[in-house]
DNA sequence: CATGATACCTTGTCTGACAAGGTTTGACTC
DNA sequence: GAGTCAAACCTTGTCAGACAAGGTATCATG
């Protein structure tokens, strides 16, 4: 299996634009994670990141941003693992983004359901 | 009123693209309509798209993908009006990513809820 | 004829997803 | 210990689409 993938269409990776980014900072407030625990986690389970090439620059940014906090860590006799939490900055982004994600996805489901109101 | 716009926040503008277009493809499949009036509608009814440099090139690669036709009419004293319709093929396409919309939002739904599953 | 509204369109910028590639570390061979 | 493999990190470059800004043509009204 070459980095494996599970496509899932042309239009598909437009709709993920700006979405991605609060998936993970969800996953963030449950538990920390490391970054290709991230990209396996939402690319076999959900479809929603096909690569470390979206990952890895996607932490990076919210990170910048103040949105999460990183700590390397060595379990047993792994290689050291680079482990992101949310800060409460990234909780009141999350949070913020659920209600625009909520009115988002009702505007569009009315639109798309189309019966011209 | 400086060509009203209805920001809605910064990381709105991402969450738009790859939805604007079936929602365009959406409003036509009820009725006919021009481009203005596409703007107008969304824009101010549902705040999906926020300027004319969003809809022309929209319609313009819907028109190229042969999912759109157009045609000229003049009505009483207006100055012409370039209509679009969807044609079979957009019928299509639109049926198709109303799954696929429906898989995204639910996964987003699933992994915004966070509660670990 | 000047203004304003309607209506069309184009150019250029920016962001973020992704493919492709590269590096390091440790485990497990041979 | 040299070779290989996988886990895990990262970077570079490409592309699409939303948008701001600006431009054009037409008609009505002042």
């Amino acid at each position: 299996m070459p980095r494996m993938a599970k496509y899932q269409g042309p239009g598909l990776t437009e709709l993920r634009r700006g979405v991605v980014e609060y998936c993970v900072m969800s996953l963030l407030s449950t538990e920390e994670m490391y970054g290709f625990q991230l990209v396996e986690t939402l690319a076999s389970h959900d479809g929603l990141v096909t690569s470390e090439g979206t990952m890895y620059p996607l932490l990076g940014r919210l990170n910048d941003a103040g949105l999460v906090n990183t700590n390397w860590k060595q379990e047993g006799s792994n290689r050291p693992r680079k482990y992101y939490s949310l800060t409460s900055a990234g909780v009141a982004a999350l949070d913020a983004f659920r209600n625009d994600w909520a009115r988002f996805r009702d505007t569009v489901d009315k639109v798309l359901s189309a019966s011209g109101e």
